[in-house]
Parts: C-alpha cells; sequence; structure tokens
DNA sequence: ATTTTTTTTACAACCGATTGTAAAATGAAG
DNA sequence: CTTCATTTTACAATCGGTTGTAAAAAAAAT
C-alpha cells in the first residue's frame, strides 16, 4: 500500500544527496545552481510525485499568491462577469482568487475585510455593499500596502486604485438618446446613497435634460429601495399611470428596464411608440425581452480584468512605499441602441 | 509615522511576559488557560492591533482553511448561483472559497486541478468540463483524504461524493408534461458526451416517448456542439422547418428553450398552442421570454450548499480513513409550468 | 603549479503559529 | 506543615520552504 506522505524538498534532497536550498533554487531554475543539477532535481521531483507547498513557501514573505475579491454577490450577471475577468488574468499570473459575498450588509463586509486579511492575500479587488458609507475596515491594507482596487461601486474618501465607468456621462448619453428619438417626458428610476453609482447616474440624466432645454419633473423620477424585480415592478407602474406619464424612461438597470417594458405592455403602452426605454448593463435580459431593449454596454469582464491587473502591477515593489496614492481608471461605455428606443 | 509592522503572538507574549503558547491558546479560549489570563490577552491582543495569520497557523496541519472550486464558467446563472451557495455555507464554518473556471478545457482542468492541490485546500468542489473523459488528476485528492465533491457535471468512474439531480427523471417528467399537454412529436436538443447530463436527459426523454406509446423519430433529435444562442438559433431553425415539423420541444437548457421560441416566433408559429416548450434551469432569462419558458428548476444554491457541507462534514476526521467510498446525493427538481407549454 | 575567478553547493536562521510535555504555582486535604 | 492534586504557564520542536552568507569545488589565468 502506498503510504500517503506528502514529498517535500527534504525527501528530494536526501535521495540526491544535495541540500535543500540547492532543490529550492534548481526548482525555480536559480542562476546558481548548474543546468545539469537543475535536471537531476527536476527529474526526480517529477518521479518522485513532488508538488510544491505554497503554504510554507507564502509563509516567510507573508503573503499568499492570492488576490482576495470581495463583492455584494456573485449573481449578477455584471458581476459574474467581473469575477470572470479578474480570474483569468489572475490565473494567468499563478495567481489565485479569493471570492467572498457581502450581500450588501456593511457588517458582512467589514467581516470579510477582516478575514482576507487573515489570509494575508497579496492584494484586495471590491465592490463596494449598497450599504456601506465608512471605509474605515479598508485602512489596514492601505497601511500594510497590499494593493487595494475598488471596481463599480467606490467610495468617495479612500486613496486608492478605482476601475469605473463614467456613470455621469454615461447617464448623459443614455438621456440624449431619448432625446434623440423624440421624447419630451423622461422619467428616471434611481436607487441607492448619495454619490452612489445611481447618484451619478441621475445627475447625467439632469445634466442631459438641462442641456436640452427640458424641464426637470421630480414626478417623473422615483427611488427604488433595491434593485429587484419586485421594486422595479412597483416603480414601473407608479410612473406610468401617472396622470401625465413619461414618454420615455432610462433605467439605470437592465432589470429596471425589462420590468418597464412588461408593465408598459400590460398597461397597454406601445414601446417604443409611446414609451421609449433604456436600461444599463446589457444583460442577457435586455435581448431577450421583445423588444430587445436599448442598453448601456459595462464592460464588466474588462473591468475584472484590468483590477486585476493593477492588483499584480501593484504587488512587487515591495519595500518602498507606493507613489502612486490614488489613480481612477475609467473605461468605456456605449449606447446600444436596440428596438426598446428606436424610433424610425 | 507608525511603523507598518505586523503584531505577532510574540509581541503579545512580550508586552505580557508570558509564553506564545499561553497566548496562542489564550487566543482560542483553551481550557488550560485561566480567564483571568485569557481576557488579559484578548484585551492587549486587540489593543496591538493583533490579527491572526492564518498561513502561519495552517503551516503545520498543512491544510489552508479553504475550499477549491473548479468550474466551467462562473458566468452561467446555475453556475454562478452554485458558487454563491457554496460561499455562504462556507462563510458560515469559517472557510474561504477559492474559484477556477476550466472554461470547459480538459487541459485546464488539470492546470487548475494542480493549482489547487498546490494551495493545500481542505477540499474540492468541481463540476466536471464539457471535454473532460479521463479524471485521474483526481485521484490525488483521494490518495490525500481531501474531500471531493463532483457536483451537477460529475464522473461516472471516480469513487467520491456527488450532489446532483435525478437528470433522467427530469428529462422523464419535461417530456411527460409536453405528452400531457397533447404533443404527439416532441422534438429534443442534446449536448455532450455519453453518459453527460445531457445524455442522461435524453435517455429521460426516450424513456417517456416509450411509456406513452409515441414513436421515436431521430430526426427530431438535434444535437448541438455547446449550448450557446449561435448553436441554439441553428437547432431551432433545423428542427422547426422540417417538413413534418415538431408540436412540442423538450430543451434541455434555457438557453436552448428561449431560441427555440423565439425562432418560433420569427416562423410564425405560436407558441403554445402550435408548439409547446419547455427549457431545464429556470434561469433569469426564463420569465422574461414571451411568452414565458415552462422550465425544470435546478436547485443551484442549494447544490452548491449541500456539497459544502458534505466537504466540512467530511473534513475533519483526519488521520483515519473515512469509509463512505461513494455517496450520491440527489436534489429534488420540480416542473415549473409557464405559458410556453400550457394549453387550457 | 599556484593564484584568482567563477561556479556550485551547504549551513542555518527565519517566517508565525501550534502542541506535547515538563515544570512551576496554587489550592486542598491530611 | 506536608503531601498530593489541580491549575496554570513555559520550553522547544515542528510545519516546508526561502534566502543571506560562507565554504567548497571547478575553471581560468598567471
Amino acid at each position: 500500500m502506498e503510504q500517503n506522505v506528502e514529498v517535500t524538498i527534504y525527501d528530494i534532497a536526501k535521495k540526491l544527496n544535495l541540500a535543500t536550498s540547492t532543490i529550492s533554487r534548481g526548482l525555480k531554475d536559480h542562476h546558481t545552481i548548474s543546468k545539469k543539477t537543475i535536471e537531476r532535481i527536476k527529474k526526480t521531483a517529477a518521479e518522485m510525485g513532488y508538488r510544491p507547498n505554497n503554504l510554507a513557501a507564502s509563509l516567510r514573505g507573508n503573503k499568499m499568491k492570492t488576490i482576495g475579491v470581495l463583492l455584494p454577490t456573485v449573481t449578477q450577471p455584471f458581476l459574474s462577469s467581473l469575477i470572470s475577468g479578474i480570474e483569468i488574468a489572475s490565473q494567468k499570473a499563478g495567481y489565485t482568487v479569493i471570492i467572498m459575498q457581502s450581500h450588501d450588509s456593511y457588517e458582512e463586509e467589514i467581516n470579510l475585510t477582516q478575514s482576507l486579511y487573515d489570509n494575508r492575500v497579496s492584494g484586495v479587488i471590491c465592490s463596494l455593499a449598497m450599504e456601506t458609507k465608512d471605509t474605515s475596515h479598508f485602512k489596514r491594507f492601505i497601511a500594510n500596502d497590499t494593493p487595494l482596487v475598488f471596481v463599480d461601486r467606490v467610495p468617495k474618501d479612500l486613496d486608492t486604485f478605482h476601475v469605473v465607468i463614467d456613470n455621469f456621462g454615461a447617464g448623459y448619453k443614455a438621456t440624449e438618446h431619448l432625446i434623440s428619438q423624440g421624447c419630451k417626458r423622461i422619467a428616471h428610476i434611481t436607487a441607492g446613497l448619495e454619490f452612489s453609482i445611481y447618484y451619478e447616474r441621475k445627475e447625467g440624466y439632469l445634466k442631459a435634460l438641462k442641456d436640452h432645454n427640458l424641464p426637470i419633473d421630480e414626478t417623473l423620477i422615483f427611488k427604488v429601495n433595491a434593485v429587484t424585480y419586485e421594486e422595479a415592478e412597483k416603480a414601473s407602474y407608479a410612473l406610468l399611470n401617472l396622470e401625465n406619464p413619461p414618454d420615455g424612461i432610462f433605467a439605470p438597470g437592465d432589470i429596471l428596464g425589462v420590468s418597464a417594458i412588461q408593465v408598459a405592455k400590460k398597461l397597454g403602452i406601445k414601446v417604443p411608440e409611446e414609451l421609449a426605454v433604456i436600461g444599463f448593463n446589457n444583460d442577457p435580459i435586455s435581448h431577450i425581452i421583445d423588444p430587445n431593449l436599448s442598453t448601456i454596454t459595462h464592460p464588466a469582464s474588462k473591468m475584472g480584468q484590468t483590477s486585476a491587473e493593477i492588483i499584480l502591477k501593484n504587488i512587487k515593489q515591495s519595500r518602498k512605499k507606493n507613489d502612486i496614492v490614488k489613480q481612477i481608471t475609467y473605461l468605456n461605455t456605449e449606447v446600444l441602441v436596440r428596438a426598446s428606443s428606436e424610433r424610425k
């Protein structure tokens, strides 16, 4: 019966009559080890079924080759694509990805932040929980020189790396598109806290109205408590049942936009003729709904890759403090015109 | 300027004039440490900003408190829900989750398997890549007594834990439902390798036809190379343009079902009157498409939680070999009847 | 053949916590 | 005041690599 013992570099050293340091260096092609020895080492290592122990290797540097990812949830299409992007970039660099879900809870976020720290991750990528206002639980990483990237939902008060889209600009573009289709009364659904992504999208919406000399009607702005189908439906009914209903809706999320279309259909309102709708994110549902939902593309996977690359780039130069105090990377978004807003 | 040095139990020991072993034990309420001392230790630990080092703690046991998760991708709704379930159960137990994507590649799966091993994870949850036939790259975990759970896409030749649904039964139920709605010529789309989930669903379909004395028509069975919209569309056109077209389609995935509805609409075929459709998974798109797609529920999050719980339960009893050689856990599925298949 | 240079290998401390065992301190019983 | 039991704390090895430095071996130069 084969003993279930792990092969270590000590075993290889013993077998080859070499020092463990030689094995360690040989395994990673250190220049001070002769090619012949390297070959011998690698050959026997393979024969003996040796597998490196990342734990032991990481202990000295006090950092795992791991990137911690802290998100509200993993089930939203945008966020799962984000993970995918992070994972692809990390995998390439030989880094591993740890995932944690805050479920949009501030409390959980704090705990998970500690857990990531306790695991001595090399870097952290985070999209903030809906509830989070205070971000002092991240300071430990900064003090520790652990690269920290906020993506999409970023804090406004922390000097770190941000990877975002121009939410204001996107809101502006979306609204402008509806205006270009002849909309005069454009409704908007909003969510979240002040200075959140939704806040900025709303600001873009307001600015576009102003720039095109359209009046701002507060009754056309509805705030939901969460971006769910239930809340979305509530919002849609509220807006479409107004005495003076809108002829366009800018929904800052595809769930909201899809819901608007569904409710419009139920109420016998023709989309896009009587109501033009544009969403946000380009989720799969946006091209399933009939008519297909116009939307703003949100480069999820790309944002993930970019975030991971920033982490990786800022890991190495250990010892010396990094000079970059804050860096905001903006990725491009586009208006994707589909049937729900296109008036020929 | 505050020095950026990590606080260790050595620092606490020095400050309190105690041995590091006392600190270590005190921190985890070991019974051999007096309550008074425990309190003192915890208090100063907190004051000094001590945070445990999981790396160091894990080195001795040679296992991180981490569960490795290896999936084809993380962006499919079913799989992201699976992750969510795994993550919730793990988080509760103080375990961390590492995610890796095989992108349905056998090669990548082998590499990632090694990477998980090198990270000394406590357990592995895997849904196999489409391509994978040989599963010897998992033997290392078994030899190592690292709990291994396959979920959804499981191998047929490895003695481990499986968490699955009854694909045969689900295929049978789906088909039977269509029959109950009066369908006589039921088409089926299939995919994947022999003995895959799709294979079993097809077997269920065939059995249902037989049991209801319906003829099996091979022209009504279409095989796609991948479960994508492009392939789905191809399949739908092929089936619906047949000389003798089907009056029902059992699609073993919602993408396939949605596509069938879309193509039917384009061809002017009425759903469900002329064509009843049922999908599989209960993805979000299934209740966005008009008419809503009937489907088979797939308890993704529950499967994830169950998998994680099996891992956790089988981690502890280290040393002694586990007696359980193989265990298959079946979770329930249900036929979710919606408009796409309901004929009043 | 001897010295210098370069290549190659060995030694040993170190990373931060865990844990078996021994020792010391305290309390109870005689 | 002993003696024995119990509680509490300390010592030191251990986990598996990494790495600075010293030493040995081989190659090149004189």
